[in-house]
DNA sequence: GTCTCATATTCCTATTGAGGAATATGAATC
DNA sequence: GATTCATATTCCTCAATAGGAATATGAGAC
């Protein structure tokens, strides 16, 4: 059941929060990093889960791969997701990404316009990217 | 965190059932059997691993076992409830769990109007009680 | 006490998934 | 071609959980 599967997306923190902060807007996969925190492996596995089940999708740009949610999502998915947004509101880890999201923000708004790339070379996050 | 639990709780069809119908109003075992049409250890277990987590209560009155829903959901909770009746409406087999639950209302009006047991004996459900 | 009914628990097997280390892939630059 | 950067995959171990069969528990009837 369709349901079922999105809930098994929704029952583990680090996809949580990833899917939390892809309701701001598609973002690549560094960014995620920066943003949440934790190591390459781990983001790439739980957005590579997402997408398997049809939680997300992604797009290659050059050296870059952005995540987005789906451009059609089911009525199931919009309608948790509209919950989850609901019930992380008062959330200090969820905060807490938003928070970075918004200091990375000038430095990924090519990604987040949805605009090609345009600055090739380095990836902006990193250590220092964004401070 | 509290959210991650619900989720874990929401991620198999037969606790979604479960707690789809509870919505309703309370039950004991032997009618959540009736209303999914599943085997006896599969109800008690996801029954148990509700209670476990909080997402419901259990009360015994003789022989019965009443499950209800906290009497002081989490904010959490009743939002993800409200998102389980919007996107189980249109769906098959929460409609016909509602639909044999409405059958089976006269035989259990007393449990679902939170009455202590009058009838000792059988219990009016199993085979053709409800018929 | 015994018996019966409703429910819970134990024991088992099989599957799924999380996490990290190491390695592979794919694209751009030189 | 080689190198570098961003991302993905493989291999591993460990923990959680689903499901069913069998058995245990707890309460009421007698």
């Amino acid at each position: 059941m369709e349901l079922v599967k999105i809930y098994e997306c929704l029952c583990d923190l680090t996809r949580l929060r990833l899917l939390h902060v892809l309701v701001q807007g598609p973002l690549c996969v560094c960014h995620f990093q920066e943003v949440l925190g934790e190591p390459q492996v781990k983001i790439s596995k739980h957005l590579a889960y997402l997408r398997d089940r049809g939680l997300v999708e992604s797009e290659r740009q050059g050296n870059w791969v952005i995540y987005a949610l789906p451009a059609k999502p089911t009525r199931e998915l919009t309608s948790n997701l509209a919950c989850l947004q609901d019930c992380a509101r008062e959330n200090a880890v969820f905060k807490r990404d938003l928070a970075r999201l918004k200091k990375i923000e000038p430095a990924c708004a090519w990604v987040r316009a949805g605009e090609p790339q345009k600055a090739p070379g380095q990836c902006r996050c990193g250590p220092g990217a964004a401070t």
